[in-house]
DNA sequence: GCGACAG
DNA sequence: ATCTTGTCGC
């Protein structure tokens, strides 16, 4: 589709050229398979490890996990996270023998200052249904959402457009940011991610995917060869 | 110029 | 993201 490797600058003339082709309506085909994705840092260098974990959407078991690792390249800037992360995602994800019909990322969707978050990116990229489910704000302005949980209230554009929306996804603790990442819509985002949370204020899949991966990297001392 | 700023 | 122990609250 694209290289990876390019200037600060060239990535946001990037993310607005591809911004048009994201679809943020829609609802997964048959939703029996739900991926998790997370990215781990070596302590030293800055070597990066990636976990995907594939589960069955109906009881949330463990199907398969896949792992690559490789140096981080692209800086860390907010707003251009997928051009840090995704390569080495498409590298763990190319390894799935199953593929999920809907991946959730631990980051932002269309709620982004070019509408084009790393779910956003790397469905755009795949051409598979993608959410965005961060754990703070980047950009949008939204109200406290009520304090049990399922309440949430919307995350607005300057403009007014509809990006996102504050989840409360356990009772009394600090909500998740949702946003449809490509292919989904908001509402179908939403209950999608409370599907996948239980105990937690993360959904399964990507607080399974955080653990695992930092486990992977804690054992993984080299990288992935390719 | 100043503040904001996913992981 | 990562560096880190105990601790307050449900």
């Amino acid at each position: 589709m694209h290289s990876w490797e390019m200037s600060v600058r060239d990535a946001v003339t990037l993310q607005k050229e591809l911004s048009g082709r994201v679809v943020a309506s829609g609802r997964p085909e048959a939703p029996d398979l739900v991926a998790g994705v997370d990215i781990a840092v070596s302590k030293q260098d800055s070597m990066g490890f990636c976990g995907v974990l594939v589960f069955r959407y109906s009881t949330l078991s463990l199907v398969e996990e896949r792992y690559a690792s490789g140096p981080l390249v692209f800086p860390y800037v907010p707003g251009l996270l997928s051009f840090r992360e995704g390569p080495l995602f498409l590298q763990a994800y190319a390894k799935l023998e199953t593929k999920p019909h809907v991946i959730l990322f631990d980051g932002q969707g269309i709620a982004h200052p070019r509408r084009f978050g790393i779910a956003s990116h790397m469905g755009v990229y795949l051409g598979v249904p993608t959410i965005g489910c961060a754990k703070s704000r980047l950009y949008g302005e939204y109200r406290e959402p009520g304090r049990e949980r399922g309440s949430w209230s919307m995350i607005n554009a300057p403009d007014g457009s509809r990006i996102g929306a504050a989840l409360r996804t356990r009772t009394n603790v600090k909500p998740v940011f949702v946003s449809p990442g490509h292919m989904v819509g908001l509402e179908e985002a939403v209950a999608i991610v409370m599907h996948c949370t239980g105990a937690f204020r993360v959904p399964v899949p990507t607080r399974m995917a955080h653990i695992r991966t930092g486990e992977y990297r804690d054992r993984e001392p080299g990288r992935t060869p390719r």
